[in-house]
DNA sequence: CCTGCTCCTTAACGCCGTTAAGTTCCCTCG
DNA sequence: CGAGGGAACTTAACGGCGTTAAGGAGCAGG
């Protein structure tokens, strides 16, 4: 993500009833009698079945065609609401942040700076990894709104109150940010851990391949398994440099 | 990148006269009457070509169709040479990481694991601001040889005699890798600096909008620009960090 | 009743990755 | 020397993509 700008849009303001549909069919003949309503679509709605198709079909698989099917619309009405499909990622963005932070508002107000970081990169990983390719639509689009500052607010001032400048705290944010980031991108392009299920990626491949080079060999499982504890023990050194070379270093 | 598996791919050998092509056309009508040889290609000069049109272009506009004109050739022709897109992919990414290596053999061996470590996500980060989306190139793919194997032994063998263990080792070194992919990946994507040019984005407008939020706003200045010297203090933190929570702890 | 706005549809455009089939050229072997 | 064969490419086409243009249904307000 990035919070520089906001994507210009004309935001039709849409206070609309907000009425949720089931899975039902609109219009589409041999059904009861019973007119359905044509239930209306919204930005918010239309951000929500993305995502949840999202987990389905991937990133690669997530097309306008797609997402209108889903919605019982054909795919150009997206377009009366999103400028264009970038504007949907946006809004697909921002909407995961706005379920992270409704999350996460209980538990972040530690008196700790390390344990509130901790806990915020915490989350934020786990909410990338909600959503398939969750990490490649988060840093790959910028909000839609403000929704951000107000979290990221909180994180800064708490640094600060622990002993941090403005200009240290952002740095550690987002020395804390790149790094989660960073994991994720790698955790998911990768897949999922080959301990879990059997479906994983050919380790042992690996590791005949790499013979001639024993601790690029070994390497494998602490990088391509236990992402759990792999990313913990990152973000524990990540959070310890940080005290270390930026706390009271204005 | 996943240095997990390679792509299965017949790779045909190919060991024929490497002769490089000025800018000239090939038999298209009016210039001179000196046939111009044909120019064979090879895997080396597709992947060399597309990563000089990476920069033109970026990854949305890095078509095949596009490729293929730069080498006098038509798409479909590619596929004699690449399975897939992603194949192609693959092996743009595998020839940074090609070229990363003949640049960074020299200044690695150092004594100390801190500066070899530093000094290896400091090229690393070099050679991804080279490409136009280079990081996103190089995170979404996995190489097709396995030339990443030497210089990651070496940094790995390197934090070993420093007092790491294998384990501790290839954490240390994904914990550095994944702050490094993540803050170029944000760093590309945002565009460069607005210290430099006129034409960056609006960091004016986006401290009105955060008017209410003083820190995220004044954050701004610090994430959005200075991205050398950020990239440093984040990556002398984490290194920082690493000593301290994974040296010697087995 | 007509006008105008909102929200959606139908049709189409140009580009994309990819496949199938055919062509050209050169090397090899009889 | 001439036929065979494979390597390296072309032409043609397919379905799908994001996107645009034009139009039409439904409702609101004068």
């Amino acid at each position: 993500m990035h919070l520089t700008a906001l994507r210009s849009q004309p935001l039709t303001t849409l206070e609309r009833r907000g009425q949720e549909r089931g899975g039902q069919e609109r219009g589409s003949g041999a059904g009861h009698n019973e007119p359905v309503p044509p239930a209306k679509i919204d930005r918010q709605r239309v951000a929500d079945t993305a995502l949840r198709l999202l987990n389905d079909v991937g990133l690669d698989g997530l097309s306008l065609r797609a997402i209108a099917k889903e919605l019982d619309v054909k795919a150009p009405a997206l377009y009366w609401h999103f400028k264009d499909k970038q504007a949907l990622l946006d809004e697909m963005a921002t909407e995961m942040l706005r379920r992270m932070t409704a999350d996460m508002t209980a538990a972040a107000t530690s008196g700790d700076w390390r344990e509130t970081l901790t806990g915020a990169m915490r989350g934020l990983r786990a909410h990338l990894l909600r959503y398939r390719d969750g990490a490649k639509v988060y840093s790959g689009t910028r909000f839609t709104d403000t929704s951000y500052a107000e979290p990221m607010e909180r994180m800064l001032a708490a640094l600060v109150a622990g002993g941090f400048t403005p200009r240290t705290a952002a740095r550690a944010w987002l020395t804390a940010y790149s790094y989660t980031i960073g994991y994720v991108i790698e955790e998911q392009a990768m897949g999922p851990d080959p301990a879990g299920g059997g479906e994983g990626y050919d380790l042992e491949a690996r590791a005949e391949r790499l013979a001639a080079f024993p601790h690029a060999s070994a390497a494998g499982d602490a990088m391509f398994r236990e992402h759990d504890t792999g990313f913990e023990e990152g973000l524990a050194a990540v959070v310890a440099g940080i005290g270390v070379t930026l706390e009271r270093k204005g």
